[in-house]
DNA sequence: TTACATTATGATACCGGTGTCACGGAGCAC
DNA sequence: GTGCTCCGTGACACCGGTATCATAATGTAA
């Protein structure tokens, strides 16, 4: 037991402690040809301890892994990517760019490639244009990606959940709305927030602060989001007998403009509201502008209720009460299934929005 | 004159054609020996075409052009990157990911890689962590990036610089500051943006407004554009005889928070300012809200001015007067000089910045 | 000891492109 | 007609990895 048989092992070490130290003189990034070499291996042998393989001696092994660690050898994701046929690229496929949850959702990403190895690769495209598929195909074709995460609107996209499913690459689309129970179903990986839960909190909470004569400026209804929130919102205030009222509803897009110009008509109304519903906090901020050169004081005249807690929430003045989606979480979440799973596709993820109360919410004073 | 020697070429053509037929009809994604043989040429020859090279005879050229269009072969950039030694990918690396200028310069990478058949890579990183450099050096030379646009504020590391110097990939940074009058001077590619003629502007606006009390809330100062920006607003103030006050100077770091505490101290001061200079929209945002909370009015009791013309300036109210920043433009610009530049290094690029008056500004009422 | 699995390893082809260099033919001077 | 350059083209090696399959080394049963 004490003496082990070292002539064999020995023979290999010395010589190549030398050729290392030569190697390294040489200042050239090592090649899994250097490692094989040094280590007096083959190079397929390497590329066994690279990627795990359990049929590798591990005496073998441990040697390979020391001159892999002492000429620092990173395997070249290129070349990698071409033998294994595909890469070590995630791609990121969005319209809207300007929107913050788009950037919530990149860092969300981002964090979970973190210390994967694998890179993101971001690509805006554009809904409207005539070759958005072909584009998106070329984009994921080429790269020969190693997985997709679609947000949303886009991942609403029929054609292109269809061409993904064709393109046969692993991808997982982030939405309002599970596709399960569409028809015809789609049975893509997904990310779900609940933001009916959500908005029907903050409905809640409008109506038990006594509110009765309550606005709203929609979503875009091209987008399940917006019929999801909308749900929520009616949901919470049918709690305390309330709804919204017919005539102080107004559609949005989303977008700050429409929100502006929509909360314009809904504050110059005969019988103005109280409290204000927007979709999301873009439009709620655009609420603001209008409530405030109309002389409205928030909340003592006017409430508003946004949604998202994107960071526009807490900066403008009062503080605004919304719901919080947790989008970066969503995109992580999304990031981390697609490098983890191998192959196997996992189950639909829910993720629930919840009511944050900040200073934009007070009792109707009516 | 007019008959052409056609027998030569016509032996090719038919054949061809159910060739292709017959090729498509296996839906598989075509390589350069596809349309090599479908051609009938070498496949050196069919890269010769794809890379423009220029000794390929028209004929040819038409030729394989054509078989390349009908079965849609599109270059594989993984093989193609291996071959060459450098990847279509682009980096673009940064600290400070919630920062909404980092979103801007995203933005406009994007916009200058569009069509180009380069995509975007992005690699954000800790500045303040250990392997800072071991990180960013292993993400560019793994990838062998074909171009990397550093962002401030780690465009200003001179470590960094060194390395990518070291690493002989084509760079291009983005500060507010040239290097080249710096010591040692940097020769790097870069464009500069003048954030000191823009805050000149924006200082001789509050001037020009009668305003003699005038606070001020800095960036961060181990940045250049924290002391750009002060040294151009002081400049303009100067052209009216006035200067900030000594005693409502306070130090910021660009944050929101930073931003509300550096002005809640400034408003709450025994001779408080009657104008608020901050050295971005970030903090101006925040002196909007230490200035409703002590019951202030945007401009008649206050005049605010901020930096960057980010978002948030046009969804506050008051919009904000501040200076325009097109970081999108020189992140645009950063992006195509780096993928025309084909190892020729381009000259400093410089960017102005410019004032943009809107409602936070207003006459000195006392 | 021999026969037969079972495991560890290597030789070679291959992924899909590009670089090098050699070669055949056209164009020109002699 | 010969010798020369110049141009277009292709054969072949190569970029840096992985897959396949054969073979050497080891273990186990007979």
């Amino acid at each position: 037991m004490a003496k082990l048989s070292f002539p064999a092992q020995t023979s290999r070490e010395p010589a190549a402690k030398d050729a290392v130290e030569d190697f390294l003189k040489r200042r050239k990034k090592a090649t899994i040809n250097d490692v094989a070499h040094l280590a007096q291996v083959s190079k397929k042998t390497v590329s066994r301890v690279i990627n795990n393989s359990p049929s590798v001696r591990e005496e073998t092994r441990d040697a390979v892994n020391d001159i892999i660690a002492r000429v620092g050898f990173r395997p070249d994701p290129q070349a990698r990517g071409l033998a294994f046929r595909r890469s070590f690229l995630l791609g990121l496929v969005y319209d809207n760019p300007n929107a913050q949850y788009i950037v919530n959702m990149q860092m969300g990403a981002l964090d979970g490639l973190r210390g994967s190895g694998t890179e993101l690769v971001v690509h805006p495209c554009d809904w409207r244009s005539a070759n958005f598929l072909e584009d998106i195909r070329n984009f994921v074709e080429s790269q020969r990606l190693a997985g997709v995460i679609i947000l949303p609107p886009i991942a609403e996209d029929r054609d292109l959940l269809a061409l993904m499913d064709q393109l046969d690459i692993p991808y997982i689309r982030i939405t309002a709305r599970s596709g399960e129970d569409a028809s015809p179903p789609i049975h893509a990986q997904q990310i779900v927030s609940r933001d009916r839960e959500g908005c029907r909190q903050a409905g809640a909470h409008v109506g038990e602060l006594g509110h009765t004569r309550i606005g709203y400026v929609s979503g875009n209804l091209a987008y399940p989001s917006a019929h999801e929130r909308r749900a929520g919102f009616d949901a919470g205030l049918a709690e305390h007998g309330v709804k919204i009222a017919p005539d102080l509803e107004v559609p949005g897009d989303y977008s700050f403009e429409s929100g502006y110009a929509g909360a314009r008509t809904l504050l110059s109304h005969a019988n103005p509201p109280t409290a204000l519903i927007c979709a999301n906090d873009e439009m709620a901020a655009a609420a603001y502008r209008a409530a405030f050169e109309k002389g409205l004081r928030i909340p003592e005249d006017l409430t508003i209720i946004g949604f998202d807690d994107a960071p526009i929430a807490t900066r403008i003045y009062p503080p605004l009460t919304t719901v919080r989606l947790p989008t970066r979480d969503m995109a992580r979440i999304a990031a981390e299934t697609l490098i983890q799973t191998e192959g196997t596709v996992k189950p639909t993820v829910i993720i629930d929005a919840a009511l944050v109360v900040r200073g934009s919410s007070g009792p109707a004073s009516r």
